[in-house]
DNA sequence: CTTCTAATGCAACACAAAGTTGCAATGGAT
DNA sequence: ATCCATTGCAACTTTGTGTTGCATTAGAAG
């Protein structure tokens, strides 16, 4: 039987490559990183980087994405407000970390992220929204239209806030979102 | 009197760089722009623009802040509404235009952008919520708590939109978000 | 009109980082 | 024990940033 072909060493170099970029990015706090960097962090050589990743925006795309498919997870705490203030907190946690940041900026810069934005969103909110048909099917807020908008317009002022205004993003802030968010469910 | 020392070519020349750099990155969409391009199309030699701007980050910096000096014009159709929707879809054109996007994308990078970002976004606020008190004076509404922020939080989802989340911003999620902060007015 | 000087042009350079190439070394599968 | 794909290594090209010395030129002042 074909037994993986060309994988001897291969797949675990490429996750130290991929998991170095990370570790740069966040040590960095830009996406603006030196594949001799890379090379260094992981352990390998520079010429084994470009042999599988043929450019070097391509392999920070790579490695965002290998990132970007972290599970966060859905919070549920029985009570829909608190269930919503915890993922409010998790997106406050994100965009103002460095990595956060760093890897929020590339969606900018990037016209193949650009691309996978809508889908990568759309899920993200769609888990989000979870707690709000949880909360619907307990009876505890009324079944409202959109629920993944409901969770965009929520999260929108905290990104907004950290990438453009500046300024703190308070728990008076976060909690104002919040409630925004539960007028609308009542 | 002492005429103005030095300035005999360069605030002219200077203005043609700055207005080259804007026009690059228009043209590439992106602040990743080269200097000999910059260079090239004010028509200028390249030792010329670093005399006046010591590294391309300061270069395009200066560019961007001379361009986000530009005056928005502030709506007054006599209806709170009207002006709110104007706002609105004057920020739409920003984010979705090239132009636009690239320079919004700058702040993420630049520590030096960073800095002036809160007065920066502080003052379009400001400027924007003048519709708001204009509206309280006339009695069409009643006196909100924060004006600016009741701007920022109508804006936020349509920058969110636009960087992050993508997908079109549709006159009716613009309308949608004018109609929120109508709500929190009345 | 002449002169003087700062601003500009020009060409050659140093430097850093991306990306390439040919060959040698090596580690795992059979 | 053998084989071959994977990796390491060193030298190279290329592109873009930033610098330097010297020649030109535009304009202000006499």
């Amino acid at each position: 039987m074909a037994t993986e072909p060309s994988h001897r060493r291969g797949k675990a170099v490429d996750e130290k490559i991929l998991g170095a970029v990370i570790d740069v990015i966040e040590a960095s706090g830009t996406l603006a990183i030196k594949v001799d960097q890379v090379a260094a962090v992981a352990g390998v050589n520079k010429t084994t980087i470009y042999r599988k990743f043929p450019t070097r925006d391509e392999l920070v795309l790579t490695a965002i994405l290998a990132q970007a498919e972290t599970v966060i997870p859905i919070p549920d705490t029985g009570s829909l407000r608190d269930d919503l203030t915890a993922i409010a907190r998790m997106v406050r946690e994100v965009v103002t970390s460095p990595l956060g940041r760093a890897l929020l900026s590339a969606s900018a810069e990037s016209p193949q992220l650009a691309e996978l934005r809508p889908e990568y969103w759309g899920a993200r909110f769609a888990v989000a929204a979870e707690v709000i048909e949880r909360a619907v099917r307990s009876g505890e807020c009324k079944p409202p239209e959109d629920p993944a908008l409901l969770i965009e317009l929520m999260v929108a002022p905290i990104h907004f806030r950290a990438s453009q205004v500046g300024g703190e993003i308070t728990d008076t802030f976060i909690e104002l979102q919040v409630d925004r968010l539960m007028q609308a469910l009542t």
